[in-house]
DNA sequence: ATGCCCTTGCGTCAAGGA
């Protein structure tokens, strides 16, 4: 089993690279972030005739979650999760997927920092390690996976050092994803790969890409039971290059 | 120190992104 997960930046504006990649890619299940899409205009009918079930959570221009599986329909067991700070902003998604829950999110950017964003950002970061920390305590097979909006180390970043003075490298971002992983979620790309940088974003900015000035920031969490089931994963970098892409990577594991 | 580039919306610019 295939599990994705790829902020689109624009489900609509994306939908013919989106299209083309679930072609070549054939996750079996994928978590989209950055619809920026209301609920009546997400793309279903599209994405069916392509293979996929889907269920959303969308919201008009910003925002926007969505788990998509292929040959089925996710069942959903919630929008949003208990305990969220900002209940209006559609952040997470949640569905279980050929006997995997997982939990689609889109944690806040929170620049600029610092500032009331960032201690936003900060707040739901918290929230949602307790939502998890329950999740964690059923012991069933659980894939976090979305932007978490954190460059966990410097060995995650093109330089370490840049950007200091952005949200995503903060200390108290960077101790919030290290308390996840700490409680027991595995960061399943890391574990894999713990000598690559493994990127996931590159922004519009200054040629990053092709200068491969980018950043780790999508993540895999794996409970303990998917964990020992991990059997690969990568990074589809070739869809940055893309004409017309998203400033993220798709992220995936095999299982 | 700043902007670069890109998205969506009822829009001719703003706000958010990271």
């Amino acid at each position: 089993m295939k599990i994705a997960t790829y902020n689109v930046n624009g489900v609509n504006g994306r939908l013919p690279t989106l299209l083309a990649w679930l072609a070549e890619a054939r996750p079996d299940a994928v978590c989209l972030q950055e619809l920026k899409a209301p609920d009546d205009r997400f793309p279903a009918a599209a994405l069916e005739k392509a293979g996929y079930g889907a269920v959303w959570h969308g919201q008009s221009r910003w925002n926007g979650v969505a788990l998509l599986a292929r040959g089925r329909e996710p069942v959903l067991t919630r929008k949003g999760f208990p305990g969220d700070p900002t209940p209006e902003a559609s952040r997470y998604i949640e569905a279980a997927v050929g006997g995997v829950l997982i939990g689609c999110l889109y944690a806040p950017n929170g620049n600029p920092w610092p500032g009331p964003r960032f201690d936003a950002k900060l707040a739901w970061l918290a929230a949602f390690g307790a939502y998890a920390a329950g999740l964690l305590a059923h012991g069933v097979p659980v894939v976090l996976a979305g932007d978490y909006n954190v460059v966990p180390t410097p060995f995650d970043l093109y330089r370490p050092g840049a950007i200091a003075d952005n949200a995503l490298v903060q200390p108290e971002a960077r101790a919030a994803y290290a308390a996840l992983v700490a409680r027991g979620w595995n960061d399943a790309l890391r574990h894999l790969y713990p000598d690559k940088p493994m990127f996931t974003f590159w922004d519009y900015f200054r040629d990053a890409f092709a200068r491969d000035r980018g950043m780790r920031i999508d993540h895999l969490l794996l409970s303990p039971a998917v964990a020992a089931r991990l059997a690969g994963g990568g990074v589809d970098r070739e869809a940055r290059g893309a004409a017309g892409s998203s400033d993220h990577a798709p992220a995936w594991i095999v299982i």
